[in-house]
DNA sequence: AAGTGATATTGCAATATTACAATTATATAT
DNA sequence: ATATATAATTGTAATATTGCAATATCACTT
């Protein structure tokens, strides 16, 4: 196949899955380290700072966009992505909670 | 394309991302919660629990692996794989960091 | 309303990932 | 040495991801 199954993880165990998929590219990790560095609302340069075509960086910005990552006046000239840091803490602190609960071990 | 431009980006970036790739299929976060409860090293059914084939489990098993969170006895009967928890901890360390780095905000 | 600057969408090609059947390798027991 | 149990490897098919050129859209300006 190649289809990941689902449908036999609990949905904690694919939403941990899914918010890693995120972070999983590392185009994804440059895009939210440089939106967070901009203190103006000036993002609109992202493709230069990166260095991949404008297409690829929106498609990734939509990856990030859909976890909800993002927030900010996405039209217009007075354009500016933000990150969503209420969302971005909840990530924080699934991931967090998930390091916490796998520390036991036997050897 | 289709393959990642890993050169265009910091070493940091890079592996934050292939971090996050161990963790971003359901299947490999369930076998680390599986494996961090058991007390007894017995850890051999984790094809049962999981509910994929065994090959499609070493083959997870060698993704973890290879990112150096297991340690533990894979040959012979006394089978053991247990989470190298130092590792594990790193792991978490990095994404912390990560984290609180990229909290600052614009909007 | 036409032009401009910026982002989104579409279509396509290349690579990566996921999954499993069949097979092989390894360690232990008899 | 043979048998058994368990895990790794190989081969293959299906799906997902990545990347960009071409195009479309959208908001604002003039």
């Amino acid at each position: 196949m190649g289809a990941s199954k689902l449908q036999i993880h609990s949905k904690r165990t694919n939403d941990i899955a899914l918010i890693a998929k995120v972070f999983a590219h590392p185009a994804r990790v440059a895009i939210l380290e440089y939106i967070s560095k901009q203190k103006d609302c000036i993002c609109s340069d992202i493709v230069d700072e990166i260095g991949l075509s404008q297409p690829t960086i929106s498609q990734h910005l939509q990856v990030i966009n859909k976890a909800g990552l993002l927030k900010g006046n996405f039209k217009g000239k007075s354009l500016c992505y933000c990150i969503n840091i209420k969302r971005f803490q909840e990530f924080q602190e699934v991931f967090n909670s998930f390091f916490n609960k796998t520390k036991f071990n036997c050897c």
